[in-house]
DNA sequence: TATGAATGAGGCTTCATTCAT
DNA sequence: CATGAATGAAGCCTCATTCAT
C-alpha cells in the first residue's frame, strides 16, 4: 500500500523545509524525525545516512524544476523566444515559490564542495540534473536550426558558459534574498532583466 | 616583537588551509593549532571565538586582492579597458594563486547563510569588502567621464549587475575546480574570457 | 514501563551521592554517567543542563523531608510538642539517615549564592521547599490556637526567625560532621538538645 | 623595601573582592591579576598555588573581625553586657561595612566542606579563629566570674552551643542578603536582635 | 515494521600553572 | 623580579547512528 510512500514523502518533506532553512549541517536527523512526526528510528530505515536523505531531497528538488523547463520546450515559440522564457524562470527562482528549492540546490552545492559524496550518490544527482542540462541543450540547438540565433559551433559554448554563468550567479542569489547586503548584494527583478535582455541581444546579434 | 606577530600569522595561515581544504565547520580548533604548533589554549588567546578565527582569515583573504585591483586603477588605461582588467582579474582567480583565497570566500558567503554571524563581525567583512567596491565604482565613473562606457545613468545599474554576476558566478566556480564536473560544469579560461568579451562590447555599444 | 523510571532514578541517585560527596561543581556529568552506568549522551537524554539534574536532585531531597514533618502535624500532641518534635528531627538530621541529604541541601544552598540559577528552576525549588515551610506554618498556628504557645502576634516573628536560626545553623552543621572542627566546631547532640529545650522553655514563657 | 608588601596586599585585596563576588571557584587567578594590575605570573609567584591566596585572604579576613571583639572585651561592662556587645557585632557583620568579610569566610566554609584543604592551611586558619574564639572564652568567663551570667559549669557548653548557632546562622544569612528569599529568608535586623535578646535573657536566667 | 532509548566520539571552550624573556 | 605567552587536561554538551522492544 502506499501508507509506506506517504511516510517517506512525509520525512523528505520535512528534511527539505529544515534544510533550506537551516542547512545540512545544522538539521539533525532528529529534528527531521520529529518534524515529520516519525521516530529516528524509522528515519533511518528509510535513509540509512544522513547522506541518503540528503541526496533524495536534492534529487527531488531537481526533478520540481525539470517541469518548468519542459513547459517551455513544448511551447510554440522560437528558440530565441524560449531561450528568453528559460533565463525569466531563473529569475523567478529567486523570489516565488521555488526559492526554498533554489536554495536547496544552492546549499547542497556547497556541501559538495567540502564533503566528499559517495560517487553512486553523485550519479542520482547527475541523473537528474541531466533532464534540465538536456532540455537546454534541445532548446539551444532549435534555436540555431529556426534561425532564431545567429551561432557559429564555437559561439555554442559562449553561449551554454553565459547561461551557465547566468544560472550560477541566480542560484546564488537566492541564499542572500534575506540576509544584509553585506555579504553579497542581490539585484532585483528589474537589474536581472535588464541583463537578460542583454544577453538575448548578443544571442541574436553577436559580436563581429 | 614580532614573535607575537609571527605565531598569529601562522594560526591564520595554518586556519586559511584548513578552511580552505575543509570548509569552516569541519576544520576543528584542534586541527588548526596542531597545524600550526601550537596549543589550543594559544590558539583560544589570540582568537577567542572560532569565529573570530573565521572572520580574520576572511578580512586578511579579502585585504590580499585589493592590491591587484588597485594596481589596476593606479594604471593609465581607459576606463574600459580598465574594466577588462578587472574582469580579467577574476578570471585568472579561478586558476592561479589566488584560488584558495577566492574558495575561501565563496566558503564564508555560503557559511554566512546559515549561521548567523555577529554583526560586529560583519561590519569588519563589509569594511574590508568596501575597498573593492570602491576602486570598482571608481573605475565605472572614470570610464564613464572619459567617453570609453556609453552608458546612460539608469545603465549603470545594469552594469553593476553585470558586474556582480560575473563575478559572483567566477567566485563560485573556484569551490568546483577539483570537483567532478556534476555538480557544476566550470567554464574554462577561454569561455570565460569570450564571455567577458562580449560584456566589454555590450559596455561600448549598448543595446539601442 | 519503569524501565525508564528505574533508570532516572538510578541516574539521580548517583547524582545524588556524588553531589554530596564532591559538591555539584566538582561532580562531572561523566562521572555521575559512569556512576549509574550510562553513557553521558543517556545522562544528557534525561537531564539536557546539568542545572536541570542538580535541580531534580535538590527537589528530591527536600521531598524527602516532607513525610518527617507530616508526621508531626498528624500526630495527637499539642503544638508546643509538636514544635519540639520539629526541632527534634532537624537535630536527627544532622546525624543520621538524612545527614547526606541535609548534606546535599545546605550544598545547594551555597551552589545558588554564587552561581545564577534560572528563575524556572528556583520556582520548583521553591514549591518543595514551600511544603515543609507550610506544616510548619500550621504548627505554630496550632500551637497559638491550643495555647500551648504564648504568643502575641509580634512575637510570632520571634519565633519564625528563631526556628529559621535553629534549623539554618543545624543544616550547615551537616556539611562539617567529618571534617576536622577547626574551621567550625560542631556541637553534639546533646548540646543542640539543650539549645532545642531553651527554646521550648522561652515559646512557654516568653520575656516579659 | 615595602614595594613589595603593598604589591602582595593589592593582589590580596583584589582576590578578597572578588572571591566574595563571585566565590573561589568562579574566580580565576588571571581575573584577580588583571584587576591588581600584575602579571598572573607574578600572582603565581607570591602565591604558588590558588590555595595559597585563598588561605591568606580568608586569614586576613579573620584577623580583620578581632579587633571589633578587642573593643569589646577591653571595654568596662559586665560580662553578660560583652555577650550583649558580641552577638550585636555579629548582627552588623550581616548589613554593614563587614558584609563581604563575612559573606567571605562563609564561602570559605563552603569550600573546605568539598576541597580538601592541606592541613598546614588550616592551621593557619585555625590560629586565625582561635584569637577570637579565645577572645569569647575570655568574655565568657568574665561574666562567669562577675555573676552577670548564671550559669553552672554544664550550662556552659550550652552558652557555647548557642553562641556557635547564633554566629552560623548570622554568618550564613550574610550570602543571601542579596539573592532572592526563595533559597533562605534572611531574617531583618530587628528580628535578630529580638532573638538576641532572648538568649541575654536566658542566660541571665536560665530554665530551672 | 516502528520506535524511543542508548551511546561514543568529538567539538568548543576554560583555567591553573609553567616557560621564557 | 616581573611578566605576557603557552599549554594540556578537563568540562559541558551534541549528534549520527545502533539497540532492543
Amino acid at each position: 500500500m502506499g501508507k509506506k510512500m506517504e511516510r517517506r514523502k512525509s520525512m523528505v518533506q520535512a528534511a527539505r523545509i529544515l534544510f533550506a532553512e537551516q542547512g545540512f549541517e545544522k538539521t539533525t536527523m532528529q529534528k527531521i524525525a520529529d518534524e515529520s512526526n516519525v521516530g529516528v528510528a524509522t528515519l533511518f530505515r528509510y535513509f540509512p545516512k544522513k547522506e541518503d536523505l540528503i541526496i533524495e531531497v536534492v534529487k527531488e528538488a531537481i526533478e520540481q524544476q525539470v517541469p518548468y523547463f519542459e513547459e517551455i520546450i513544448h511551447s510554440n515559440k522560437k528558440g530565441i523566444e524560449k531561450i528568453d522564457d528559460v533565463l525569466t524562470v531563473y529569475i523567478r527562482f529567486i523570489s516565488e515559490e521555488n526559492r526554498e528549492t533554489t536554495k536547496l540546490l544552492e546549499a547542497f552545492e556547497l556541501y559538495t564542495a567540502f564533503t566528499p559524496v559517495e560517487k553512486r550518490m553523485l550519479e542520482e544527482i547527475e541523473k537528474a540534473y541531466g533532464k534540465i542540462g538536456h532540455i537546454i541543450s534541445e532548446i539551444v540547438k532549435e534555436g540555431k536550426e529556426d534561425g532564431s540565433i545567429q551561432l557559429s559551433i564555437s559561439d555554442e559554448f559562449v553561449w551554454n558558459t553565459i547561461f551557465n554563468m547566468f544560472g550560477t550567479a541566480i542560484k546564488k542569489y537566492t541564499l542572500y534574498t534575506f540576509l544584509p547586503d553585506v555579504i553579497l548584494p542581490v539585484p532585483n527583478k528589474e537589474e536581472l532583466t535588464k541583463v537578460k535582455n542583454m544577453m538575448i541581444h548578443f544571442l541574436k546579434n553577436p559580436a563581429k
